[in-house]
RNA sequence: GUCUCAGUAGCUCAGUAGGAUAGAGCAACAGUUUCCUAAACUGUAGGUCGGAGGUUCGAAUCCUCUCUGGGACGCCA
């Protein structure tokens, strides 16, 4: 339970208590709400509804409520405007939250809303024979923080890289080999080859249609067992593989599957079955799809004219295989935002067909990682490939090391971590829904907003315990403070556990990475303002405090996905 | 054309189940280290919240219209 629920329940019940029944406990507690300057107070009540209930003046109504209210967990009740604003008493609430932190530690936050259940979430899932690009971290970084921030929410999740392995891109790829590869180059240098094959045959087809032809003849014959297709295909997919684990290494992302899309091939003429047993299959020019024209959605194509299947088949496949198998509560995809309709006639087909558990697949879209405020593309071969940009950015935090602690012990760890998480954290700072516009130099940015910043705030605050031999086990009974240098700190590290709530409900993994901005701001403030280890009465509880912080900062790193070094 | 997402400080963005004086970071300028890591901190400057109506005691937040930009819209994924 979350301390400061219990003064806002505290002070709802109060309240409730001198408004004749109008309004309940649990009304008052949704609109109470946290002032935004602190000479406000900690929790203020708007009498403003009440005006009219009462034909009052809500500044009249405020004072006559402020009058009544009083708790030993109050220190003040002030009025203000229309405002009833309280004031916690710190001594109180401080010894509550920090007592909390330091003994639950890296548990603080965590909730049993999940109930246990099964939550799978499709992600990251990048094409093979295709370089790992910028766009492919967006869904992988949020899935993985979406899939923590569930572990810590009480659900079971269960990560998916549905790797895009199958489809006509293949026919285009093994047309495109077969007429300009060599065995040779591809093995030397397998994703760049394979990739400037493929920008090769989207040029040539501009002007030699038939290229497309002949494309999607070859991926009929790897649709149909062809012996030279699968060959071909086999060896593109592990070499892709080998890149991408190196990538998954280095952000320090698993997997509990990677079945992609060519795991379903076999259980394709399933779905279809069931489509016709339901009497959904339609023809429409030599192709079959699900007409969705009720719910205002364009058709949904299941089969090609040639007979060959599409991706919504191999996610209707997908989809029923996983309820089978794993027996999901919820079923996300992590998947770009342009791909809103696919999902939308992915759900709605599973709810024609009369599945009662379509409604709880999610789409998570996100927005595009663009280039010169444009889509990047494939084809035209521009895009940016991570692990170049990785490599920069270690390259970056390994130069600050040198330059700023060159005695430390363990640097190609801790730039490692340093640098891998500048780049996550830029990702997962905004709104998981806007465009994000590739800029190298904001990525490598150590300073404000940033990764870095989080995780020197924890290194400074490690070191600190390190001098005051701070044993992280122990918890005073006592803390003889006023804490008034350390309130905003207090109440930041309180509002941890409803941070982790929003981000779980909005899927939103920002929250998390705001949250401990502002943690962090705070902290440092806190850090330049008072010396923590100067010998005063105070000093034990100080500490206890950093201690408190360096657990929930760590773990809300943890749960974006970064590591948190005690030296930087 | 239809649908959809967005437009807040020079730049990148918070803030949206309506609430008090719209907040950060970067960039600019001025400071802070004999003292716990200056990847930090303090201060100055910077705004008709795209525009116009409307609802309301109160709108960046809700509704309508409009302008601008991104994206999607059957045989790619």
């Amino acid at each position: 339970m979350n301390p400061m629920i219990n003064f806002k329940k505290e002070f709802a019940q109060l309240l409730s208590a001198q408004v004749d029944g109008q309004l309940t406990a649990e009304q008052i507690e949704i609109v109470l709400e946290k002032p935004k300057q602190p000479e406000h107070g900690d929790l203020a009540f708007p009498c403003f509804s009440l005006a009219k209930i009462f034909r009052q003046a809500p500044q009249k109504i405020a004072a006559e409520l402020s009058e009544k209210i009083s708790s030993p967990l109050f220190e003040k009740v002030e009025v203000a405007g229309g405002y009833v604003n309280v004031f916690f008493n710190k001594e109180t609430a401080a010894l509550d939250i920090l007592k909390q932190v330091l003994s639950e530690q890296g548990e603080f936050g965590r909730s049993d809303a999940g109930t246990g259940g099964v939550m799978t979430i499709d992600m990251s899932s990048p094409n093979i024979a295709k370089p790992f690009s910028m766009g492919h971290l967006r869904s992988t970084v949020i899935g993985n923080s979406i899939a923590l921030i569930a572990e810590k929410s009480g659900f079971k999740p269960f990560k998916i890289n549905h790797l895009g392995d199958w489809g006509t891109q293949f026919g285009k790829l093994i047309t495109a080999y077969k007429l300009w590869g060599s065995e040779e180059k591809v093995s030397q240098n397998p994703i760049k080859e394979l990739l400037s094959l493929y920008v090769k045959f989207h040029e040539e087809a501009i002007n030699n249609p038939s290229l497309e032809d002949d494309g999607r003849l070859w991926f009929k014959k790897l649709e149909n067992g062809n012996e030279e297709a699968m060959e071909l295909w086999t060896w593109f997919r592990d070499e892709s593989l080998k890149e991408f684990t190196r990538i998954y290494d280095l952000l320090g992302i698993e997997f509990d599957s990677s079945a992609g899309e060519a795991f379903y091939n076999d259980k394709m003429d399933r779905v279809i079955d069931l489509i016709e047993e339901k009497g959904l299959l339609v023809e429409s020019d030599d192709a079959k799809v699900v007409d969705l024209s009720d719910l205002e959605l364009p058709p949904c194509l299941i089969k090609k004219s040639d007979g060959a299947t599409l991706y919504a088949t191999r996610d209707l496949a997908a989809a029923l295989y996983r309820k089978e198998n794993y027996n999901f509560v919820q079923s996300l995809y992590v998947v770009g935002n342009e791909q809103s309709l696919h999902f939308k006639q992915l759900i709605a087909v599973l709810d024609k067909m009369g599945y009662e558990w379509a409604n709880t697949m999610k789409h998570i879209p996100f927005g595009m990682m663009l280039k010169d405020g444009k889509k990047m593309s494939t084809r035209k071969g521009k895009v940016i490939l991570l692990e170049e940009v990785l490599a920069e950015s270690i390259a970056m935090s390994a130069k600050n090391i040198q330059e700023k602690n060159p005695n430390l012990t363990n640097k190609d760890d801790v730039a490692r971590m340093v640098g891998v998480g500048a780049v996550v954290f830029h990702d997962l700072k905004n709104y998981r829904l806007n465009d994000i516009e590739f800029s190298l130099e904001d990525m490598l940015r150590f300073e404000g907003e940033t990764g870095p910043y989080i995780q020197y705030t924890y290194a400074r605050a490690c070191s600190i315990l390190r001098k005051g031999n701070w044993d992280k086990s122990e918890i005073p009974a006592e803390f003889p403070l006023s804490w008034t240098e350390e309130w905003k700190v207090i109440t930041a590290l309180a509002e941890f556990p409803e941070a982790v709530k929003r981000a779980m409900d909005k899927y939103d993994p920002s929250q998390i990475a705001k949250y401990v901005i502002d943690l962090s701001r705070e902290f440092n403030k806190y850090y330049a303002e008072v010396k923590i280890l100067e010998p005063s009465e105070k000093k034990p509880a100080r500490l206890a405090l950093v201690s408190a912080v360096t657990m929930v900062v760590k773990e809300g790193l943890r749960l974006l996905g970064m590591e948190a070094p005690e030296e930087m």
